[in-house]
DNA sequence: CTGAAAGCGCTTACAG
DNA sequence: CTGAAAGCGCTTACAG
């Protein structure tokens, strides 16, 4: 024997009506109740009536797990983020959804930062057979590389800017980021910089932010300025408490450090609130510098100077690669820089002879 | 004719292999197969180790689209949330995937605070066929109620505590919270307060924050204060920048307010901000409290007095109560309350003969 | 404009 | 410990 589906004499009781219970209503086929909801335009006026009368009657909501399976298309988009606790990648997601628009659902996993993480979410998220999978970052263990492909969907790489992306990329350089945060604060005169940042700890790393650090190095050397630290304290994601306590152990080993760069402006917030209780000035003394335009960072006071990327834009402009890709368009270039932009605002400015001015 | 699954003479090329394949070159049934996968102490050993090795061999990842069709389990627990971009409904996300564990999928929805894309989420999350929905709020339409009725499966509404849950509830008292800020804010002796909140703008309103303003009205009352004033300002979701604004115009209208409620600490952060710009000074000139403990308000200087949720916490009741119902549990109460506490700190003191002094 | 048949890739519910 | 048969609820790919 088989499956069954109920017992008993009773035919009714329609807990959760199928598309069998709206078609025997409607006096169709199945075929034609699907046709309805699909694209009522194929099916005449009438017939559609009947049909909409039944499924409203019954309080039908189409099995899409069923037609997913039927059709081969879920409309699911896989979208893989180190955390959900930072406004930059909910910003991110909130584009892809909304560039996507309503008839495709997120399926968002999150990392925690965890390398290995990485693997056994691409692996659950396959296996639910998304149309494409967007991942923030762009180091992928063998194994994951190997799914990725098989997997024979398009793969949008965020947040980075990789020369050879595994499929497409989004996002900017985070080493032009750091370059350009320290060449701003080089600009204005300051000579002893620091920048703050998290370190590995085990599985555990920020690959990006890591880059950001490794451009602001290379900018110092260019620019043949030997006075650079960087430090790299507690574990990624960085916080409002990281950015206080790392400032903290740098003021304490380098007093009179003149500019700090932030790996993130969380930190840079809690870099300035920490020098306010410490009270060293900003940036009557130290000049401190953040990344990614936070709103914390615009709204406080005074307002932190950042480097300035398109978040929100990211998640946008990977949808509408997507969408384009869904309907059969070649797509552009393979790796789509959106750039960064240098905000200076309150807590940067001038040095001269010795001391700091306000810009 | 039927549809074909793939023409020529070439067996192979397989682009996705299925348990099919999977079982054919590991010389068994696809009931092996799936045994293997789903519980593999049922194969003997030898059989096993020939499916792992053929799994392996051809990169196969299970269908679940299939799976949870003829299971009739997806997996799945829809969420739905007012805005990604919070860190505390973010935290509360978190705490549910990690409370359900890995082998659940999130499926998250927002509604930008619009009281009509409810409805419209709750149709088609439910068309994923989810075990389970969690959903921010206690107000659904009637067509809402209706579907969520009839979808038979547990509902459970967070971030209130209703007296009449749908069907279950996780959360706190939002009217309570307002009431406690309204309380601590008297028991400093203030007496000239103000609440500060978002307006319903048509279809956008935020019910839980006008729940906590209504409770800061109700406790004024009960004190028998006539001094207070609730300024409804902006659409939500409010922000630094609601704050800021909401205070400037606060202050012009009223220059002698004692003490400031903000719904959030996203504005009463914006508000402290303000002040600073503005000369005020906070807890000197005029005491601040928020609401729900973000980090901003512990990290920043002074720090802010707010009302502690466990935003983490709702998340994690959520799913520790699916998960025992999914197992059969009867489950306890239809409606959690986790409380709120009051947490003073730097923003809000004592006001002593005329004036104010830290506490 | 409408419908009958087949099948999407799994798991259920047996039987041996 | 293993497998053959049936079916989950839709859509595809026809035919009329």
């Amino acid at each position: 024997m088989t499956r069954q589906k109920k017992a008993g004499p009773t035919p009714a009781s329609p807990a959760k009506p199928t598309m069998r219970d709206v078609s025997r209503l409607a006096g169709v086929s199945t075929m034609t109740v699907s046709r309805v909801l699909a694209d009522p335009s194929l099916v005449a006026l009438d017939t559609r009536e009947r049909v909409m009368r039944a499924v409203e009657q019954l309080g039908y909501v189409p099995d899409l797990v069923a037609g997913s399976l039927s059709s081969r298309r879920t409309n699911f988009v896989g979208l893989i983020l180190p955390t959900l606790t930072n406004s930059n990648f909910a910003d991110t997601a909130q584009g892809l959804a909304e560039a996507l628009g309503a008839s495709y659902q997120l399926l968002i996993g999150y990392t925690l930062y965890r390398g290995g993480e990485e693997e056994r979410l691409v692996r659950s998220l396959l296996a639910r057979r998304p149309q494409a999978l967007v991942i923030a970052g762009t180091l992928h263990t063998a194994s994951t590389r190997r799914m990725l492909l098989n997997a024979d969907i398009p793969v949008v790489e965020i947040w980075d800017h990789p020369d050879a992306p595994l499929d497409k990329a989004v996002g900017f350089s985070n080493f032009e980021a750091g370059r350009a945060a320290a060449r701003h604060l080089l600009s204005l005169g300051l000579r002893r910089l620091a920048a703050i940042g998290s370190e590995a700890d085990g599985d555990v790393r920020d690959a990006r932010g890591e880059a950001r650090l490794q451009g602001f190095s290379a900018a110092l050397r260019e620019a043949g300025v030997e006075d650079g630290t960087i430090l790299r304290h507690g574990a990624a994601p960085v916080s409002y408490g990281h950015g206080a306590a790392a400032m903290s152990l740098l003021l304490r080993e380098w007093p009179d450090v003149e500019g700090v760069f932030a790996v993130s402006d969380s930190s840079a917030f809690g870099a300035l609130m920490e020098c306010r209780r410490r009270g060293v000035e900003v940036p009557g003394q130290v000049s401190i510098m953040g990344f990614g335009d936070f709103e914390v960072g615009r709204e406080c006071e005074p307002a932190i100077s950042t480097i300035r990327v398109d978040a929100k834009g990211i998640g946008a402009r990977a949808g509408e690669l997507l969408r384009a890709l869904f309907e059969g368009a070649g797509a552009g270039a393979n790796a789509l820089d959106l750039g960064i932009e240098v905000v200076p605002r309150g807590t940067t400015a001038l040095r001269v002879a010795g001391r700091q001015l306000e810009t």
